[in-house]
DNA sequence: TGAATAGTGTCTGTTAGACATTATCCA
DNA sequence: TGGATAATGTCTAACAGACACTATTCA
């Protein structure tokens, strides 16, 4: 059996699923194809694997949302394996889905410098018709970081460096879709070694009682905090 | 950009890490390689992507499976991908790692059969040195299971159809590889609608009481069961 | 002071874990 | 009958969820 003979025109690549939240609801951002197949349709950002420039394929995603949305440190993690031969018409291919969680402010400030194609934002509840399997990725991912968010700290990273317990409160409701208790949220959260208060700065807006400003404890920046009995 | 250009020469491949419990210990099987690279040396069983033959990877991992060791129905999960230019001395390579959980006796029943080169069974905990990265993806397949285990009904797997609450709950306990109280972990499996008698039979073993042989409902024997507060 | 949100205190039903007890088999 | 395992019952501390309550801001 040679090399050749066993992948003759296999393509590998990645897709990602880039989450934000906005009004309340998680959405996810989809890019006008400049070129074919389905070129003008909206998909998610992906591209194939470059040997000579990644090393691995999370090297290949990273250049990819920083080509297409300059966005350098989002979360990111990887989701699973969508392949076949029918699910893109250039022929079996074997896409490793990721999805990434970004602040909605840092993907509007990162989207027009560079200006590469229409990015939209849609509310994940209502993806439908993608091309190819990109409404199952979407869907998956978005199952995947609603189960996390019950038992691990994985939303916060939805939110800007700085936040107040409400509007983490906020984010965990939307992503998980139910209503959680306020008091009962702060409890547990504050019971967690999870977050640190930003001494001193507090969070105001409109003319009600200003709220204290936590951010994640560097130890949390870059791994999950997971709860054994849950955040909900 | 043609397609050629895009992936010239990636290798597109499974790995599978098939477990088994022997011994109250969570085992691994290696297999010895008869070609190179690493000719002689033991190994995950894995195999290239074949286009012609597989509808996805799912199905590589069958078809690699069933060559292998003639196992047609384990339970089988994806894990995550192994990705870049050094894992595999033959180029940049991608394989899509998957874990699958068989019984004991089934693999000793069909490893004979099929004869295709020799079979091992290490303790997972001292697999050490082996090719490729194939120790990080044991060691990844091992605590996907263990952490799975500790609030899902994925160890019953490694069970024969028919099984008492005992020989589970030493799965259980093995797995986790903690101490787990029977009397409250037989409360929580019987609470659950995981199991079903099998009505009128018994296991009988030494000079002991019988105990009553369950087995899963039909409903969770291709899909987990996932408890909201954990099972340990 | 009233409206609105921030933040705290308390009660209660549920459950995990520890452990005692009973049941059933066979030599 | 005694030894071994199977299976059930009971107690307690911890905790999730519900909700009442206080605090602080600005118009």
């Amino acid at each position: 059996m040679s090399l050749v003979d066993s992948r003759p025109n296999l393509l590998a690549m990645v897709d990602v699923v880039l989450l934000t939240l906005k009004d309340q609801r998680l959405h996810v951002a989809l890019f006008q194809r400049d070129r074919e197949p389905f070129a003008g349709r909206w998909t998610l950002p992906g591209g194939f694997v470059h040997e000579d420039e990644d090393d691995s394929v999370a090297d290949t995603v990273m250049r990819v949302l920083r080509q297409k949305t300059g966005i350098v440190h989002p979360w990111l993690e990887q989701l699973c394996v969508f392949s076949g031969p029918n699910r893109d018409p250039r022929g079996w291919s074997l896409s490793v889905a990721h999805f990434a969680l970004v602040p909605l402010v840092e993907l509007q400030a990162s989207q027009d410098p560079c200006g590469s194609g229409a990015m939209r934002l849609v509310d994940v509840a209502e993806v439908k018709s993608l091309p190819f399997d990109h409404d199952r990725i979407v869907a998956e991912a978005a199952e995947r970081v609603r189960s996390k968010s019950s038992y691990s700290s994985i939303a916060a990273h939805l939110l800007p460096d700085e936040f107040t317990i409400s509007q983490l409160h906020g984010v965990y409701q939307a992503v998980v879709g139910q209503e959680i208790n306020m008091a009962n949220f702060r409890r547990k959260i504050s019971e967690m070694p999870l977050l640190e208060e930003v001494k001193g700065k507090v969070h105001h807006e409109g003319r009600m009682k200003p709220a204290q400003l936590f951010r994640l404890r560097p130890e949390y920046r870059r791994q999950l905090l997971v709860r054994q009995r849950g955040l909900a």
